[in-house]
DNA sequence: GAGCGGTAATGTCACCCTGACGATTACTGC
DNA sequence: GCAGTAATCGTCAGGGTGACATTACCGCTC
């Protein structure tokens, strides 16, 4: 077998909605290269992993325990200069996740999150990775239901309107958006519950449909 | 630096439009495994590439010319016994192109057409990437306008829309399509020359304009 | 050269979705 | 009570789409 080898990591791209921002986790580094500098958590791919294996587990390390968002590949990046200790072919790995509190230390290296304008400069390719799941989830959020998975199992029309928000960062009527979302079927199931306490009307609480594609698609920007 | 290390070679899903149905690049495989099975054209990365060279060089080699159509990355495949001979990692990449002469044989190895639907029982774990591949042009072709990439440099609008139809394997009306393709602006730009010599009405010949997106996008199916 | 079949292009119309915005409901806090 | 806030329901005009008719232009035949 020809070709010269390479080392294969997997590095992911966890995106949250913080205070009506979008968010991505980042570790420090405490190694060379790029050491003290932000970047994305990773790791190299187990001898008897597959691709999906390495990224939820390495999820399940960086937030504890098994979450329940969504996790999805980017893409391969393998450029011959990416990482100065030799050839890695990094693999991308997309997760959306309702907000956590803040996650604990693991492996003593600190994670902790960024809101994506802030999130630059970072080690290797990194800067490039981030960019493309925004761009992804930002597409996503179109024409699938994928907005439910940055929300907790059970959420208001307000929270998943401040989702799209906060991804886009546009502002959206929110009697346009109650009658999109709440006619499409199969996108939200309505609780039997109300929240209380808070300050206006009390809101309906749903958790989310099967459905997965959004027909028709909710569109960024108006069909000019 | 940890882990365990892999070839990394790429894979393409070279697909296009013949006798108006979607078709895939194959090539028969002369060495074990997998010997005699149809396989993806594909190959290692060089010492000195990155993952878009190796797949654009491949490309050359299969279609004997620099290719107008277009190249993206899929996805990223390392199932552990996806190959017998050892742990290799594949980059798919796909490739849309306008039906061009049967390839000449490259290498030696004979690469040829085949019909979306009889392309199964490929070596490895293709199947899955060319199901992958399709499905990435069947949905890219909703919201960019990336059919036109299935072209040659001039074409009409019943060739798009054929297109479209042999990829979706749907019937779309042709008024309808025309009107909707000529008036979303930067997607088609009329040339002065028409068609001579065919059965009807001479059509009117277009190239591919600058947009990239479609907007509002063409639906596969109605919106329910 | 008048008709004919075939294809391309333009036109019409009703319906649905959307954006924009008003009005109402249901709570909290003073 | 009354103001404030947020959720929910209504209304209406405009744009895009599906369904289908009509016209334009060619080669062909008789």
């Amino acid at each position: 077998m020809r070709g010269n080898l390479f080392a294969v990591a997997v590095d992911l791209v966890v995106l949250t909605v913080r205070a009506d921002e979008l968010a991505v986790l980042l570790v420090k580094r405490a190694e060379k290269p790029f050491e003290g500098s932000w970047a994305l958590p990773g790791g190299f791919v187990g001898p008897r992993e597959d691709l999906p294996d390495t990224a939820a587990r390495e999820l399940v390390e960086l937030t504890g325990r098994q979450p329940d968002g969504h996790l999805e590949q980017l893409a391969g990046y393998a450029a011959p200069s990416r990482d100065p200790r030799g050839r890695v072919l990094s693999v991308g790995y997309l997760a959306l996740l309702p907000d956590l509190a803040d996650p604990d230390p693991v492996d003593g290296r600190v994670a902790s999150w960024h809101p994506i304008g802030e999130a630059n400069g970072l080690a290797f390719d990194h800067d490039r990775i981030v960019a493309d799941g925004v761009e992804r989830a930002r597409a996503k959020l179109e024409y699938t239901t994928l907005a439910a998975s940055f929300c907790p199992p059970e959420f208001t029309v307000s929270d998943l309107r401040r989702v799209y928000e906060a991804v886009w960062r546009t502002e959206i009527d929110p009697r346009n958006f109650q009658r999109k979302v709440t006619s499409t079927d199969g996108f939200l199931i309505p609780t039997d519950t109300r929240v209380t306490g808070g300050r206006g009307r009390p809101p309906q609480l749903y958790r989310r449909g099967a459905a997965e594609g959004l027909h028709p698609p909710m569109l960024r920007e108006p069909s000019r």
